[in-house]
DNA sequence: ATTAATTTTTAAGTTGACTTAAAAAAGTTT
DNA sequence: AAACTTTTTTAAGTCAACTTAAAAATTAAT
């Protein structure tokens, strides 16, 4: 499988894993810097593949085969990311962007012996879980993106999964970060903002930025 | 630049680097997998780029810019071998499969951190030398390999540059392997074969795998 | 030095992963 | 519910990296 399938395919998996809003093909074209027509005949080839489910006009779903295929490559990636940050002193963005690359490389066997050398660890520097090798996570996940976050409710921030710069200076700046406290005060349906409140300040987030901050809800 | 540029480079370097037969076309095509015209047309490509120069029917020779887009990649690979040795109990052949994927995925930070983190070493676990940051190998290296070695002379094996398996359970029957001694009683060139006598024992060689087994004259 | 064998090149075609532009369907607004 | 906007799909085309088969050139053998 090639490299352009199994980012097609970890794509569609980090859009669902969250109960996000839109997995059609234009919003994972979207995700990968690609058109929404490569994203159709793709979505068409996997489909012949058994690796997802393909209608037209409908939202793409992971066939059992595709989720395998999708957990292998993400326990790779965040397997990566565990490694590095414990070998190497890289900032957290470099890290991921190696990472991105190298899951793709990567044999079942490397993977296991840098899992090995780690001791197994259950999450990755981001707090994202990491699967094992039968491509299960273990761990209970309680968290939401922001975007699905439900208004005027407290959250706690759980990890933010990042893909580029710009998000990470823009988390840095408004004391968006690991452990911190955020109260969602409105979801604006339409345009798909969420607005919260972070230390008594204001922000409006769009829906690119709002997928990709998860939240755990404070119990009380 | 694509993986498979990289790794038609890296094969005319590899050829190249121990004054070996052939650096037309169709050798690199062989070692590649790939077809000969496959090999021509890609190194017309390369000319365009001015990686390599290239005239019909003769041999190719990469640019200095060439060269040094070679060296990044055999340091990056030499660097992955020495890596996942010094880490993980692998086996070389297995390291050496992953190394040559990796090479092509790694960023010249990355190589540098792995670099610092093993004491910037001279050499991989074959003995190959890892160049420098700067493209450049500083140990002298005055090993050839036994397709260019000379009749009735007696050399001890420095490294076995292996591609596969097949190559890999030949030199340990026939007691080929790092330090041993090796006599070259007959060089035929029309058949491109080797003879050598190790422990009393003739061996004959074709050039698949004579150009694979680099030694050092004994100095007597 | 011809002939024969081998290798390289050219030519034409395939496949995967894209693109842009237009047509079709879906979703939204009033 | 009609009109407008947005999204998805279709259609046609590009580009890189291959392939096979035939033609051209080189190399080797007698």
């Amino acid at each position: 499988m090639s490299i352009a399938i199994e980012n097609f395919v970890k794509a569609i998996y980090n859009n669902n894993s969250h109960n996000a809003r839109n997995t059609k093909p234009g919003n994972i074209a979207k995700k990968l810097g690609i058109s929404s027509a490569a994203a159709t005949d793709m979505a068409k080839k996997l489909a012949a593949k058994d690796l997802l489910h393909y209608e037209k006009y409908q939202e793409l779903q992971l066939t059992e085969k595709g989720k395998k295929m999708a957990m292998n490559i993400v326990r790779k990636h965040r397997l990566w990311e565990a490694f590095l940050f414990k070998m190497f002193d890289m900032s957290l963005h470099d890290i991921h962007k190696e990472a991105e690359l190298l899951e793709h490389q990567t044999s079942d066997l490397l993977a296991e012996k840098i899992s090995a050398y780690l001791g197994h660890p259950k999450f990755d520097p981001h707090g994202d879980p990491i699967p094992n090798a039968d491509g299960k996570i273990t761990t209970v996940d309680t968290s939401v993106a922001l975007s699905q976050a439900i208004e005027t409710k407290t959250y706690i921030i759980s990890r933010l999964t990042s893909d580029d710069k710009e998000f990470f200076e823009f988390c840095a700046q408004h004391k968006l970060k690991y452990g911190n406290e955020v109260t969602v005060t409105k979801q604006f349906k339409k345009n798909k903002m969420t607005e919260l409140s972070v230390n008594k300040n204001t922000i409006l987030l769009n829906e690119d930025f709002s997928t990709l901050i998860y939240v755990n809800e404070i119990n009380q």
